[in-house]
DNA sequence: GCGATATTTGAACAAGTTGACAAGAGTTTT
DNA sequence: AAAACTCTTGTCAACTTGTTCAAATATCGC
């Protein structure tokens, strides 16, 4: 664990006999720190915007080391995902099954919004994986994002319970009107992660995405709202 | 207009004798078709994603002219907001100024909503500019969207104008639910414009993006029941 | 027609890109 | 201790990047 300030090899000259701590090796710790740095990196940058040299860079190894424990800069990008997906899919399921048991029909549409909206809320807000929240935002208006394939692997699994959670909570309503209501919870959350500023420079410092809590209600509230109270005009026609 | 299938040079051998019509000087359709080909090549693989060689080749011209007529990259990139981002901020003054003359409190929040989301689902479905549609979604997710300050000085404006609109319909909301109701609203719309076949593959079909008029109802449904309805558990605390 | 100006062109530039390699260093197994 | 293994390293070649340049060509005012 206390291996932060290492391997100052390139910044110093070639006495490489002093070698207090002699290049350690743990590859499971040298991949999380690439990990990491890709992470930062690629939230920063996107996937295009970044180099492999400029990732190394900040893990401070090697080039070269990258191609050998990820295979390439996509898998490298794929690494992250598998990581870090199950982490929030685990806390969605969680949620959804806590839902499922409430019998009140607004109560359960509520529960079902947090389960959605929380965990990433949360993510955001925590300082270690905010930075995946940044990259899942941005790969979900990528069109590269059909190539690679991530979301779909990742998360569709979970964005079909989430709608036939809904489905079962509000059986009056059109697959039309759940699958909307889904996708407009996942734009809301999305573009919240996403934000970079614009929402607290807008709201002039009274909306912060950073506090976890306000933000929460305010969303939660907003979706809630909006599954309960919505109909279309006209759900006839159907084909 | 008629200048589809000229200036094929490179593709024959050097038969410069015959030029039907000798490389057609203009500079405004050059630019336009460099335009063009641009918005084209950010929208599907974003700013960072394209190189100004692929650009040139979509428009068939030399790498050269894109910095002639528009000095960088970036200079190409805000060229395509300088001609887009008027066009959907005047339809949405227009539409605001419609609802600013409706009495009724839920009829004037829908019209405001259909003034802030039927532009832009009409632009995301109009071919000409569907692709600008694209390059705005991914720019709000951006995070050197701030270096560039393109969504900063083209759309606050209109922000700010629409934030007012929501106040003034509904008095009795705090400005965090103001602010918190019109970034759900850009969110929804946003991610919406930037779908590239998700929506449609989880409904199984059902729902899709292309279609603007069954988009726009279940979209300003679902906002409108959200601004309507949405009411936070604790707007107690202020500062 | 002539000259000034605007536009177009291909080539070249320096800087940076990715992935690959052989060789080295550390760890484990024999 | 020696061999076999995993992990690390610096360097390399082939290529792409955005931008600039001088020269060629077209257009317009006179």
């Amino acid at each position: 664990m206390a291996t932060g300030m290492s391997r100052s090899k390139k910044s110093q000259q070639d006495q490489k006999i002093i070698t207090v701590e002699p290049t350690q090796r743990n590859a499971a710790h040298t991949r999380a720190r690439i990990l990491g740095a890709a992470e930062t990196e690629f939230a920063d940058h996107g996937f295009d915007g970044v180099s492999v040299r400029q990732i190394a860079l900040r893990a401070d190894v090697p080039v070269a080391l990258i191609n050998y424990h990820f295979g390439s800069k996509e898998g490298l990008y794929r690494a992250i995902f598998e990581m870090r997906a199950p982490m929030i899919v685990d806390q969605r399921v969680a949620g959804l099954r806590l839902a499922e048991m409430e019998p009140e029909r607004e109560r359960k549409v509520e529960m079902i919004v947090k389960a959605v909206l929380v965990p990433n809320l949360h993510m955001r807000s925590t300082e270690k994986s905010s930075n995946y929240a940044r990259i899942l935002a941005r790969e979900v208006s990528d069109p590269k994002s059909l190539e690679r394939k991530v979301i779909e692997e990742y998360l569709d699994p979970i964005a079909y319970k989430v709608m036939d959670a809904l489905q079962r909570a509000m059986p009056d309503r059109s697959i039309e009107e759940i699958n909307w209501g889904y996708q407009a919870m996942l734009g809301v959350m999305v573009y919240t992660m996403a934000d970079m500023g614009r929402i607290s420079r807008l709201s002039g410092g009274r909306c912060d995405p950073e506090d976890e809590i306000a933000t929460a209600n305010h969303l939660v509230a907003i979706m809630k709202a909006a599954l309960l109270h919505a109909r279309v005009p006209t759900p006839i026609q159907d084909e």
